[in-house]
RNA sequence: GCGCCCAUCGUCUAGCGGUCCAGGACGUUGCCCUUUCACGGCAAAAACACGGGUUCGAGUCCCGUUGGGCGCGCCA
């Protein structure tokens, strides 16, 4: 038994998207549990929509999500040339003929299929035709001369026994008329001179593996064993689209998901083991197969990767999640500004708030709003809203506070507690609305953020509300 | 239209003929904890799409219906 090789193989015409990231995902897991190789593949054959940045996004994406692949990523585009040999073996071969077809003549037959309520498909006009009656100035395309009868059977490790009607797949093009491979050509040589021996790969694929088939049997080539797993859809049950979560791996990035609850989330599409629900990279690796891969779609549900990513920002250990958060810090919203303005006091002052912060917090922007009493611009400003509310007085109560905490000797928990305690009592609101921040701000270490700075920023309006009223 | 696939709580799923008056998780609701929020604890409501078979017995097997998805390019 040889080695397993998979593949990821993407083309470069967008960014990588959540159900390319888990057939990536799932391409990784399935190469990690048997011991094998995962190549990584650009298909940008496609020239005038691939771009450097696609190819960026995707493999900024994969870094990110933690997914290595093996080797160099191969460019599918550079093997033009093979491509091409393979043609012409299949042209001298009589497996493969020149089709004169325009691109209006295609047109044509495609409507009148459908007027006529028959399947859009290439009628073989040129299969058996004499090419000395090709039409002067035509530019043939290369068509396959693919089985028309009988049926096509794939034996697919996550859909069972698929079983198509060979008349329902036509002579499809292998090498355009300028010369350049098709896409259905090129997957199949790449594939096989990759000794790529399984493929994981969306569902959409499924009838592309039939027609595939056809070219391995032209070719005499082995048929790598296949699984086409099922596509994930928006919440509303339909395709995905970009108001739904068809968003690239890096949105998710900017929203303070951490790659591996991102990575939970999405082995749990589609996958399962038993009723567990968190996996840690190993515990997938051993525990991931085909067998336990499902064949519905599933749709994407915020809220469950959510709950999942703050289960894993409060069992992380600090140091760790200190580590990701400056990590993911530069792509948050405000991110950069914060980072600007974290010098090593502010930074030390934010890991011992830490541990209070990441008790309350879903992603790491709420762990940056978390830390917004750090960050702001001293001295501080009240809200307009609580600038209007409060009286003279009410301000220059919640002055004396602040002095009173400022001018603490030593600052820790408890006297800051014992302070604002009193603050609370006298204006009559309750001390875990002021001690709470404070708790989380401090937990023991020297930092100093006044009653009067945590009111403010935090944006209490309720409570600020509350003592103007108290206040007069 | 034709082909292929899918169908268990709102969502992700467990279930591979009896141990299922269907289990877990998210979400929702209630209670507890907490002098805010969150976390945590407890509890509740919530599903086998429908109809036929097969079988002593079906969520589990077969057929059909309905609903949904994917594919049908000289795109990938």
């Amino acid at each position: 038994m040889s080695e397993t090789v998979v593949r990821f193989a993407p083309s470069p015409t967008g960014f990588l998207h959540i159900g390319g990231a888990r057939t990536a995902l799932f391409n990784w897991l399935y190469a990690r549990h048997t011991g094998g190789k995962m190549r990584l593949r650009i298909e940008d054959t496609d020239r005038a929509r691939s771009t450097q940045a696609a190819i960026d996004a995707i493999l900024d994406g994969l870094a990110w999500l933690g997914l290595a692949w093996d080797g160099e990523p191969v460019f599918q585009f550079a093997r033009v040339e093979r491509h091409r040999a393979v043609v012409e073996e299949m042209l001298a071969r009589g497996t493969a003929y020149r089709c004169y077809c325009t691109a209006e003549e295609l047109e044509a037959m495609r409507a009148r299929a459908a007027a006529e309520g028959r399947p859009p498909r290439y009628d073989g006009r040129w299969r058996d035709r004499d090419p000395a009656e090709a039409p002067a100035g035509v530019a043939p395309a290369i068509r396959l001369r693919a089985p028309q009868e009988g049926e096509t059977v794939i034996e697919d490790a996550v859909q069972g026994r698929v079983t198509f009607p060979n008349a329902d797949l036509d002579d499809l093009v292998l090498l355009r008329s300028d010369g350049t491979p098709t896409y259905m050509l090129a997957v199949v040589v790449d594939d096989h001179d990759m000794g790529v021996t399984d493929i994981i790969r969306g569902v959409d694929h499924l009838t592309n593996a039939a027609r595939q088939v056809h070219i391995y049997q032209a070719l005499g080539w082995d048929v790598p064993r296949m699984a086409h797993i099922p596509l994930i859809h928006g919440p509303d049950g339909t395709k995905l689209s970009k108001r739904h979560g068809a968003l690239g791996v890096e949105a998710y990035r900017e929203m303070g998901y951490l790659p591996a609850a991102l990575r939970n989330y999405l082995v749990r599409l589609g996958w399962s083991h038993g009723d567990q629900e968190i996996f840690s990279a190993d515990e997938m690796i051993a525990l991931f197969d085909l067998d336990h891969v499902g064949r519905s779609a599933a749709r994407f549900d915020f809220a469950k990767l959510e709950n999942l990513n703050g289960q894993y920002i409060r069992a992380a250990a600090d140091a760790d999640l200190l580590a990701d958060f400056r990590v993911a810090l530069p792509y948050l919203p405000g991110g950069a500004a914060a980072k600007a303005k974290l010098d090593a006091g502010l930074w030390e002052a934010f890991a011992a708030a830490l541990p209070g912060l990441k008790e309350r917090a879903k992603t790491l922007i709420d762990l940056l709003d978390g830390a917004s009493f750090l960050l702001a611009d001293r001295p501080l400003q009240l809200d307009g809203r609580a600038e209007a509310l409060l009286t003279d007085e009410a301000k220059a109560r919640l002055r004396a506070l602040a002095g009173d905490l400022a001018g603490l000797s030593e600052w820790n928990a408890e006297a800051a507690e014992a302070v604002v305690r009193r603050f609370a009592e006298q204006e009559g609101v309750k001390l875990g609305q002021v001690a709470q921040p404070l708790r989380a701000a401090v937990t023991g270490r020297a930092v100093s953020p006044p009653i009067f700075d945590v009111l403010a920023i935090l944006g209490r309006q309720e409570s600020l509300a509350r003592i103007a009223d108290r206040a007069g």
